[in-house]
DNA sequence: ACCGGAATCAATCAACTTCAGTCATATTCA
DNA sequence: TGAATATGACTGAAGTTGATTGATTCCGGT
């Protein structure tokens, strides 16, 4: 590995986790000590990391602190976007939708090698970063707020889209079926629904018993759903009952 | 190989995967090690890749540029940024290239009513929470680093497109016309000069005279062009001569 | 407080890679 | 054809790397 490359990553690893020992370094990059401990020299000269004995820890505010990401982790939405990220296969094309959940499940697709479709903007720019997954762009009319492009165009493009894969929010799920806020929103993704082989939708608990504006879809529709472990047995069975794969993801996470 | 060809391919793959080491440029190019060294050399004078040891690191726009304000708005970017934005009436729809002085355009735009449509991911970013600016999205194949949207979708949604009134930057200016850095970001702009009735080109005046790569059009396809007060007397004749209406910016903005 | 073992460190060196410069040959353009 | 430019091979110089060394620091037990 080139110089100036493998310092990047350091930095990089660094600046994720707060603080890196050596030994790890080592292992992740293939270097030799030395040349970590040469690394790690530099960076502190430069300023950008702290050495210290066994390490090197992160200097300089981050832009989400720590503290913050530790609490958003411990989220039922975090556990259930890291379950889902896990459950994808690499290479793989997904339809990703906007939403707060499946923004969840974005942050743990980076690293992956993956070609992601998504119309949700703050998806778009969580992955652009990113140099494994190639990223497509739904265009459209960008609704303020959500950050979601829909209209006519997002609906053709989305139209004349095939992928083996959707993930899918809602905003409301009762036994008819799956619910959202607008309908402009609820039209593409009946679109994203056409378009994809499997339908798997991401939810927490309290979004069962709750049935928003416009209705979207019956539950039969649906391939799978991941849900946290919040969900009675009662709507386990409902779920369960219209033939949808249900997954739902243990309280530890 | 032809030059131009290769260090086109160069820089697209320095683009796309931010590092790319000598050795791999070598085995793909088919160009022996000097070649590629002079290339990478001749890219790394003109400032758009960074020569590293062993290889050669992307620069230029990142994804999110946040330049301190007060050193910001002193650049003659910003200046003609500022310029454009209030020659665009109100009501208006304009198409936006992405690009760092575009960019600069867009954020002066903020508070007015427009509709504005872009590929470019910072532009919509920047636009995306102001409730006056109603903003299409340009979907495609998003560009890693330069965060604009490409490929084919993009083009056949370009394609149909009919706007009055497109913003464009360029890599380079030359008497022969206009010239950017990639082949496929040509081809999109090529399609946006197409869908507007005029063609406005902001560039500040060190464009002029570098020829970067790809050719886009001729100067003739451009209605107006803004440029800051560094440009000379010969080429605000060469521009005026092609047919250009200039405008240029006063030097305290 | 003191000791001994383990981990970490800075310094050094030889092997290796990359670099800038030179030169002969090949290609392009007028 | 001739001049200008581009290319590929070569070379000594400079930079980078991994292994080794002995010194230093840390930590648990007495």
């Amino acid at each position: 590995m080139i110089l100036d490359q493998r310092r990047d990553e350091i930095l990089q690893l660094i600046e994720q986790h707060g603080f890196v020992s050596l030994q790890e370094l080592v292992g992740k990059l293939g270097a030799s000590e030395s040349t970590v401990r040469r690394d790690l020299e530099y960076l502190d000269g430069i300023g950008q990391i702290r050495r210290t004995r066994g390490g090197a820890a992160y200097t300089g505010e981050s832009l989400t602190p720590f503290e913050e990401r530790r609490d958003r982790e411990a989220t039922e939405k975090a556990k259930i976007g890291r379950a889902v990220a896990e459950l994808i296969p690499q290479g793989e094309t997904i339809l990703l939708d906007g939403g707060t959940t499946t923004l969840e499940v974005a942050r743990y697709l980076v690293g992956k090698r993956l070609q992601v479709v998504t119309n949700s903007l703050p998806i778009a720019n969580l992955l652009a970063q990113q140099s494994d997954i190639e990223l497509i762009l739904i265009g459209g009319y960008l609704y303020p707020r959500t950050g979601v492009a829909l209209g006519p165009l997002a609906e053709k493009t989305l139209g004349e889209l095939n992928v083996p894969r959707v993930i899918m929010s809602a905003g409301g799920i009762t036994e008819k079926g799956l619910f959202n806020s607008n309908s402009l929103l609820v039209e593409c993704e009946r679109r994203m629904i056409k378009a994809a082989e499997e339908v798997w939708v991401v939810a927490d608990s309290s979004k069962f018993g709750r049935s928003a504006l416009t209705f979207l879809c019956e539950l039969s529709s649906v391939t799978r759903m991941i849900v946290d472990s919040g969900l009675n047995e009662q709507w386990r069975r409902v779920i369960e009952n219209a033939g949808v794969e249900l997954t739902v993801i243990d309280a530890d996470g």
